[in-house]
DNA sequence: CTGTATCCAGCGGGATACTG
DNA sequence: CAGTATCCCGCTGGATACAG
């Protein structure tokens, strides 16, 4: 069974679409740190370290219009707002797990491959 | 248990190490190009459509550092070259496989989602 | 056939300032 | 607190020309 069995070349192609979604810098990071259940704009701009106020929020509302996370607005005074991922976000993260055991794994031996490319 | 267990954010950070290299635009299709055996740099550029020479070269270069990708190059003239998947390379195709399921199974969602959002 | 070298446009994304 | 708006730099990557 081939990894891709139609037109994986294609803009429209699942697998391209998803990846070109986590391949991003930051996409990854949010999820994982969403984790754990629901945190605040300024909690994840505080665990995810380095990102951007533009990141974060541009990387939100994606994750948001994919249906991926969830956004709730308390209307307090100051504003609070959590995102949390949804049933559809947590899915994900299995999948995902996959990817990082693999690279707990293995990636040991792509540095090493990478050393060893440089010296000769 | 947690995606990651120790700094994801951090450059060295093995997960973070292999998204950086999964996440651009054509790794993922030449490991799945590469994935029924050895195939010609030629072929290569054929098969996966838009790719450009320069990038098909860079791409390989940094698969086959990596101990991903094999490269074998025949003295012939006129020359040949053969680019394969390492048994590392091979491994990785499971949990990139796992990704590609839930691509399949709920891309579909994230569409609609999207569409919703777009319209209101 | 299998590359390497160079130029350059597009855009992702950081820094900064401002707002409800 | 939780954003939005703007400017602008750097890098990815395409096009093109050249080489073993």
């Amino acid at each position: 069974m081939s990894l891709f069995d139609y037109d994986p070349y294609a803009r429209g192609c699942a697998s391209r679409q998803l990846l070109d979604r986590i391949g991003d810098r930051w996409t990854v990071l949010l999820i994982s740190t969403l984790e754990d259940g629901p945190h605040r704009f300024s909690e994840l701009s505080r665990r995810v370290d380095g990102i951007s106020q533009k990141m974060l929020t541009q990387t939100l509302r994606a994750l948001e219009a994919d249906g991926l996370v969830r956004r709730t607005a308390y209307p307090e005074i100051p504003p609070r707002v959590e995102y949390e991922l949804t049933a559809l976000g947590r899915s994900l993260l299995e999948p995902l797990q996959a990817l990082v055991s693999w690279a707990r794994e293995h990636m040991g031996e792509v540095q090493a491959s990478r050393e060893d490319a440089r010296a000769g």
